[in-house]
DNA sequence: CTTTTTATTGTCTATTTATGCAGAACAAAG
DNA sequence: CTTTGTTCTGCATAAATAGACAATAAAAAG
């Protein structure tokens, strides 16, 4: 058994995974042929439960491998008053962006849309972002304390 | 064979899922049973298609079912320059839009995030389209380049 | 109502991913 | 050097997930 460099093998599939759409550990495997890492479906296996890296679903209903979001390899440096409340409120023209706990956001963003307030046209919600597109001429201002008036983590803000 | 709802049933596995640690289709397959909602692992499988649910890496070194991370943004039709190329950034205004290979745009949206830039006010991910809105006044060129920097796949666009 | 089309679900099976086990490489002691 | 323990790897196989197909139900069309 040969044996060959196994930190130099989880860069190039780190590499491989966060450059191509991969749908299978077949896949990967002759892209590791190509790139002159040759190894087994259990060895990339392994090798990807260790990387944190996993199949997510993409929208034409494919399965791709994607880094993890909180990968090992890059501690969240956080903003000390962010860090404090994990909530805010930002806004750009007729465009406001609101942050919120990891998860928390769809919950926010219905919230907003049972509201049904002509100041509002619509929200997209994240995993911890929310975008707000209000009404054309709606006033920011009064938008701006609707939303804080809905969103009890915003009070403070 | 008896046709349940299927809106309900989806509603409920979201439940599930969102409230305990999954670790297998036929896991859930129990809890569905326990909910009054009996199916089976093939109707699982699809439901979990249908909803976007995959299985992440938790830190253990299981596996568990998770919500993904994305709300119900729309991907922004693409061009045919876009096309060409996996990588992409577009902008109009105060808004940029970044495409990706399919899966990867959670991800490139995280490392966007954590830069905690005061040029960004928030990104909003899809499955390979990441919507990101710069903040009042902001300058576009400087933003482009901050973006660009912190997405390897844009380096050479 | 009858016919046609579409959607939903289960059974059976294929595909994909993970694991038990064993052998070899390496490292640390003795 | 020899022994002992750990890490890495592949093979064979188990476990988990997805897909083809068929059956039936619901909806739409006539």
């Amino acid at each position: 058994m040969q044996r060959q460099d196994k930190k130099t093998r989880l860069q190039v599939i780190r590499m491989i995974v966060s450059s191509q759409a991969i749908e299978s550990q077949e896949e990967l495997l002759v892209e590791m042929d190509k790139a002159g890492f040759p190894c087994t479906q259990t060895t990339l296996s392994r090798d990807l439960k260790q990387l944190r890296i996993s199949k997510v679903r993409s929208r034409g209903g494919r399965n791709v491998y994607a880094m993890p979001r909180e990968g090992q390899f890059q501690p969240v440096p956080t903003h000390e008053e962010i860090k404090k409340s994990r909530w805010s409120l930002g806004e750009n023209g007729s465009l406001m962006v609101i942050h919120t706990p990891p998860g928390h956001a769809s919950m926010v963003a219905y919230d907003l849309d049972a509201l049904r307030s002509p100041l509002l046209l619509g929200t997209i919600a994240g995993d911890d972002t929310i975008l707000v597109v209000l009404a054309p001429g709606a006033d920011a201002a009064e938008a701006r304390s609707l939303i804080k008036d809905t969103v009890p983590g915003l009070k403070s803000n």
